[in-house]
DNA sequence: TAGATTGTTAATCGATTAACAATC
DNA sequence: TAGATTGTTAATCGATTAACAATC
């Protein structure tokens, strides 16, 4: 059996087929082509098609696609049969967006704890929850609510120290949202958000416009 | 003059290198390689050199690179070398936390102003500033304050909407936090930033490790 | 000078796309 | 059957990397 690597591209797009055909199937489109999908969020047909065939057969040659099955195949994919347990790290601005942010919830994740390491903050209540003590209570909570995600979102200063807590805790998946590079054991998988640098991202192209780099 | 096309990857390497430069200068750092960086956030030197080759040289063979130099390279080609006046659009969960985030301000971007359209938020304050009438007071407000960048942060119904109404206000830069995918004119640029597909992308790499695609 | 590290070229690697046979 | 659209191959395009001359 021949393994293929899947591009990182490959998978950022199918969340947004994902995204996509939710809006399809909420307008009662039934069948969908490679075409209609491309031009509706701005890629090749083949591009679809071809990120499609990573997986699996999932259309019918001459008709297209089922919004519906494919939908839950990509939904598969992307591992969201299942739901899954997640906590927030960090209580601050960031963390408590983060908590209230219905969009999670959406798409299968359940945060169900969110820890800090200030004593004026912790037993404090955040929603339906109460704010935990992340150096205390990490461990035990992790394995009694089956976490197993964590969304960092601690100053850059103590975002190592938790990640290395977070990955003895067992944690085997986490978003950073702190600006700094952060290492973890090969089998733990890290991805790194960076707020600020989305709109650095914006202003170097607004910039670069008006300039031209070469030689 | 031959103009070179910029990689995107590029792009998003030089803000994670200044984050890096910003470290090493607190530390005191004076000097450092290519092959600093690169192991530091996880690239090959190769990648670091040929990245900042595409805007100048800032090194000194035999030597390296002055972080402080190359620090302020970097952010003028980012485009941070000015501050950068940001309007936040939607005042819900998401929006405030993104106005009460810090990180923007760090790196020059200023919060000059939030806006809704549900009448019971709009008069209210949130910190310093009273949150504006989105329909309203937009155009005004962005002429006044010049605001060149947006932060769209609405139930992903009213996004286009929305941001139709700030292309028409005269905003050239758009970073969409709604889950949808938008249409924006050639000369205003749009970046989507989906926080629940970051989690997508965990969930579909723990699943596929014990799982393989192929044939 | 010897050692080190940049800047740059050419080779490699990988991702995208055009094209088309398969097939509904 | 004719028309349409998939799944897949091969060609193209672009990004990464190895290697090395330049030079501090």
């Amino acid at each position: 059996m021949k393994k293929y690597k899947i591009p990182e591209a490959t998978i950022n797009r199918l969340t947004v087929y994902s995204r996509c055909l939710e809006q399809e199937e909420i307008k009662g489109i039934e069948t969908i082509s490679s075409a209609e999908i491309a031009r509706k969020i701005g890629v090749t047909p083949a591009q679809v098609r071809k990120d499609l065939a990573y997986f699996g057969e999932f259309g019918t040659r001459g008709v297209g696609y089922n919004v519906k099955d494919l939908k839950k195949h990509i939904m598969k994919i992307l591992g969201l049969n299942s739901k899954w347990n997640v906590a927030i790290i960090g209580a601050g601005n960031l963390g408590s967006a983060l908590f209230h942010y219905k969009g999670f919830q959406e798409r299968g994740f359940y945060v169900a704890a969110i820890f800090d390491n200030n004593p004026e903050k912790i037993g404090k209540k955040m929603g339906d929850k109460v704010i935990l003590d992340f150096r205390q209570d990490i461990n035990n909570i992790i394995k009694e609510l089956r976490i197993s995600l964590a969304i960092v979102a601690v100053p850059a200063d103590s975002a190592q120290e938790v990640v290395d807590k977070l990955v003895n805790a067992g944690i085997k998946g986490i978003v950073n949202f702190a600006p700094r590079s952060l290492s973890v054991p090969s089998d733990v998988i890290l991805r790194r958000v960076d707020l600020a640098a989305q709109l650095e991202i914006l202003t170097f192209n607004l910039q670069s416009k008006s300039q031209i780099y070469g030689k």
